[in-house]
DNA sequence: TGAAGGATTTGT
DNA sequence: CAAATCCTTCAC
């Protein structure tokens, strides 16, 4: 991973908004990798009624306890699976799903005239299905050697952040029955791979 | 052991 | 707006 391992173990608060710019990796062979740029985040954190941690560890999201840096993956609904980045200290049960990526390029699988490229990312359960993401993921670390990993903001990036050219919008959740009041939800402006406004 | 419900997506 | 679809969690 090109970020400092620390850089994760902060609040899901914190880290949410500043991976909205970072790439998110998945390497599925020598030849097939794949990138994509993050614009789309949520937080969940202890205390938040909406966290799968809220109540306790379990097989299922025993991942989200575990130190910054791996992955918490879990099927939603039956058939989608969403991807998690595990955050804070080692026992807090906090992590930042991750909503939608923009492709930097297709898998070749995937038919470009089924559907525009900058939306085959575009939510957390299309996000998995693109990158092949599943449960056999969860609990994995992110680095370098792994089948995934986290590139930072790129410079030029980050500089259209603080010129404005790039702006980020926080606001509440998505799609949940608890805790939608909380504005733990950011994501890239007049983005097109966003999956949805508001 | 059973029932309710869910951090979604898609089509009507 | 409702269906698809099944795993997890909690109650009895």
């Amino acid at each position: 991973m090109n970020l400092d391992p620390s850089w994760l173990a902060r609040p899901s608060t914190e880290v949410a908004p500043d991976l909205v710019g970072c790439y998110l990796i998945r390497r599925l062979s020598e030849d097939l990798i794949l990138r994509g740029l993050i614009v789309e985040t949520e937080a969940y954190a202890p205390g938040d009624p909406a966290c799968h941690g809220y109540r306790r560890r379990t097989p299922r999201n025993q991942a989200m306890f575990g130190p910054a840096g791996r992955v918490y993956v879990y099927i939603i609904y039956g058939m989608y699976h969403c991807l998690n980045i595990v955050s804070d200290a080692d026992g807090v049960a906090s992590a930042v799903l991750i909503r939608a990526v923009q492709l930097e390029t297709l898998p070749p699988w995937i038919d470009p005239h089924q559907e525009p490229q900058h939306r085959v990312a575009a939510g957390p359960g299309k996000l998995c299905r693109v990158m092949q993401i599943d449960r056999s993921l969860d609990d994995h670390p992110l680095g370098r050697d792994h089948s995934l990993d986290l590139e930072p903001r790129s410079c030029e990036f980050q500089r259209q952040l603080e010129t404005g050219a790039h702006r980020l919008i926080q606001t509440t959740r998505i799609g949940l029955t608890k805790g939608t009041d909380i504005p733990w939800r950011w994501y890239l402006a007049d983005c097109k791979a966003v999956s949805k406004k508001g």
